[in-house]
DNA sequence: ACCCAGGAAATTC
DNA sequence: GAATTTCATGGG
């Protein structure tokens, strides 16, 4: 296997980037590269300067991984943009100046942030591990792919009690039979008006507005959608009181990122 | 024991 | 219809 590598690769940090909050397959190892699986291949990543290196992935695969990490994408241009339409959105981008948004396959990030509702990152991250361990396809060294809409179809909510995912058993299940059946179909949604893209993948049981927004941004890279958690919550209630998320604009879902890094990694900044 | 976590469904008022 | 409760699980 090769090593693909990228050159003059600009705002990018790997650590900035798969370690907060948007992707939960990556694990970062002791020599500081991050090990992870993406649309069924698995990669060592890691950056020299402002070289980017990908370990194990294959000469005909340069145009996914360019893709997955949103490397056409002018990120100076973004956070210049941002910055000029409030002074704590300036402040959220130079703390974490090298986030992009990954461009995620729209079912892994569809399940992902199922998973994700009323749960913190770390248990998040255990639930995808075992799912992809007990029903993804093997792919050597013990790693597994994502399971399939169809794979996933295949089971009852009783047989994902070893993922440990509680009362979400039933959603994931719900979102693999309409995604196989063709009930719902990702890649249309991806060209629908923003509101009716949200209404069709609401027709999960267990996806709701902010889910909906989730799976926009990270799986179908609508960089407008502006997801709302709780700590979303709090950042724009102390930071931005009383301001509308769209004056982000046609990039708010990235302004949301930086912010929502921000706020996690000053907890004590937003505990009233 | 209690509270919270990248919420949403079910129930009650 | 809007407000409240419940839903599994694990860590602090």
């Amino acid at each position: 296997m090769s090593t693909l590598i990228f050159d003059k690769i600009q705002d990018l940090s790997l650590k900035e980037t798969l370690d907060c909050g948007q992707c939960f397959r990556w694990k970062e190892r002791e020599d500081g590269s991050f090990f992870g699986v993406v649309r069924g291949r698995a990669a060592a990543v890691h950056m020299e300067g402002d070289r980017l290196f990908i370990d194990g992935a294959k000469e005909c695969d340069r145009d996914l991984w360019a893709d997955y990490f949103d490397l056409s994408l002018d990120y100076a241009d973004v956070k210049e943009q941002l910055s000029v339409i409030h002074p704590e959105m300036a402040s959220a981008a130079r703390f974490a100046p090298g986030i992009r948004i990954l461009r995620q396959e729209p079912w892994e990030a569809l399940i992902s942030f199922i998973i994700s509702q009323n749960n913190n990152i770390k248990r998040i991250t255990g639930i995808v591990d075992r799912l992809c361990a007990h029903f993804g396809d093997p792919i050597g060294d013990g790693v597994f792919a994502f399971p399939t809409a169809e794979q996933l179809a295949a089971l009852s909510p009783e047989d994902l009690m070893p993922i440990r995912a509680g009362f979400r058993h039933r959603y994931i299940i719900d979102a693999a039979q309409k995604t196989a059946d063709g009930t719902i179909d990702l890649e249309q949604i991806r060209h629908l008006p923003y509101d009716a893209a949200r209404q069709t993948l609401m027709q999960i049981t267990g996806v709701g507005v902010k889910v909906a927004d989730c799976v926009l941004l990270y799986g179908l890279h609508r960089l407008e959608s502006f997801p709302l958690d709780v700590w979303m919550k709090r950042a724009t209630a102390t930071l931005f009181d009383g301001m509308d998320p769209s004056a982000f604009g046609a990039y708010a879902g990235i302004a949301q990122q930086y912010i929502f890094h921000y706020a996690r990694s000053h907890p004590e900044k937003f505990i009233n």
